[in-house]
DNA sequence: GTGAAAGCGCTAACAA
DNA sequence: TTGTTAGCGCTTTCAC
């Protein structure tokens, strides 16, 4: 008969819940909504269910789902930090709570992470606009102080070294993390005399809210201004123009730290050495990106 | 000292867990990450965790996350289905575990449901297209039977009927749920002679796909083809050219269902009446769709 | 008021 | 092998 054994009863007795949390700053990301994916798929295969957290980029949320996560006694946590402020995973780990760090690193911090190698990325994001000709090169990237986006903007500044170039700092503005927040920085970019021909923008959301400015100000993608993005979410083969872009491997990364976590879990070593894994990253050329045309050189007009 | 109750051990001994399942298709999907996002920011507000259950599109996934909601015993489940098979719902009731119905509903099943208004959106998206001069206007649908898709599709027809149209049926195709899907199904729409003036497509994300093929057959949006989309995703209003849609309260949608299971959770009152909440939609008419133009009417040439 | 005890539904250790 | 029991950490009841 339909009998069904209580996983809460099972749990207290067991000392194990079979769940773990999932922190993250916002699904509404296609990039983060793709690495839950990730590991709410490979928790579901090996039997972990996973509560989803949105901190909404606040600390003090990310605090109270970590202390949540206490109460509920889940088996891990994976966490995408919001910020720079680590108190919540520095709670977990000083409740001995497994904990992986993914996307974003932290240097001081002593625990498993799963990352990309955003670093490369940007370097072969950055030499690409540079094979096709371009010099005056823009980046609008984060602002966030977190390892990924400032691995980006150091392999942009590292590309443009090797090329002989110095890194002009008017031509590198923050940006935030939505489409809105895209055009804004772009906007700013295109009041710069002479105007970039290229911009490598850290991050497809704002990119494509950097490719609505620069159609709004009558200029065209790529003729006028090539633009590399990164993340490859789905929109971006969709765009138009479609998006040249650094592709991550955004399921993965879920699923590695899915892996990683539950490797933590199960092995009940609390000795064991830290766990770092960094995927591949490559570009994808699409119609973003174009060779650099001396008529677009500094057209006067930009309405 | 730091100490902790134990969620778990409270959970045993009060029958209650203060946890939520939220079942739906794929987060990917920017609509549904906007709707989770709903009631996970409800819930949190409320005191209660969400274990994020992608079924995959797949009603044996979605059964296997009911069982396992039921074994994990949440105090309500929350359940956008994926497809006609009502199986997993039907095995919550069974088991007196609240549960409610999000975006589509089941006139066959007793349960409360919170749906927007996608009858009365496609009325307005089809009669702005025909405010516009244009007749031959197409449609492209889900085809998973769910009274959603049939809600909107129902709209269209009855738009065009009140106007004197018959619908054509070789103008109706069905579209899948991707960006991909969405092209495809207007390569096939690119095909009918006379070809259309505009198309209502049902879901934004197919739109964006439908879009791109307009534009990879060298066609103009609005001024070959119109096209109006459902959903207003966050990408509807950076896209080139921006997308004319009907909005959906997606957030609203989350929010007001976690409300209403949550009442129904702590009103222990189970002979209580269906719920059933409808949100209004609205059009938002932005560059995709433009009035009829003569010299749009039957191009010969396609490429 | 304060404190002890029973019980929530399981698992695991131990007896028989 | 099978059956019994203690205990997981809390809430609640009941006795003091």
């Amino acid at each position: 008969l339909d009998y069904r054994p209580s996983e809460v009863a099972r749990s207290l007795s067991l000392r194990r819940t079979h769940t773990i949390g999932l922190i993250l700053p916002d699904t509404l990301n296609p990039f983060f909504a793709a690495l839950a994916k990730g590991v709410e798929d490979t928790g579901f295969r090996q039997g972990y269910s996973v509560f989803l957290c949105h901190s909404n980029y606040e600390s003090k949320r990310e605090g109270a789902y970590a202390e949540l996560m206490i109460s509920k006694q889940v088996d891990g946590v994976i966490i995408i930090q919001a910020n720079r402020d680590s108190s919540a995973v520095r709670r977990l780990l000083e409740r001995r709570i497994p904990a992986v760090a993914v996307d974003r690193e932290d240097p001081d911090l002593r625990l498993d992470c799963v990352v990309a190698d955003n670093f490369g990325g940007s370097v072969a994001a950055t030499k690409h606009l540079l094979a096709l000709g371009h010099r005056r090169i823009a980046c609008i990237a984060r602002a966030s102080g977190l390892s990924n986006a400032t691995e980006r903007v150091r392999g942009y500044r590292v590309a443009l070294r090797e090329a002989g170039l110095r890194p002009d700092p008017r031509l590198l503005v923050a940006g935030g993390r939505t489409f809105a927040e895209g055009r804004q920085a772009m906007e700013t970019l295109l009041k710069a005399r002479p105007r970039p021909t290229a911009v490598f923008v850290t991050v497809d959301v704002l990119a494509i809210g950097a490719i609505r400015a620069i159609v709004d100000a009558r200029l065209r993608v790529p003729q006028d201004i090539s633009v590399v993005g990164f993340d490859d979410i789905p929109p971006a083969a969709f765009h138009c123009p479609t998006l040249t872009t650094v592709s991550m491997p955004k399921w993965e990364l879920g699923q590695r730290a899915a892996e990683v976590l539950i490797a933590r879990i199960q092995n009940a070593n609390p000795g064991r050495a830290i766990t770092r894994v960094v995927l591949p990253t490559s570009l994808i050329i699409r119609e973003s990106t174009g060779v650099l045309r001396n008529g677009s050189r500094s057209p006067e007009r930009v309405e």
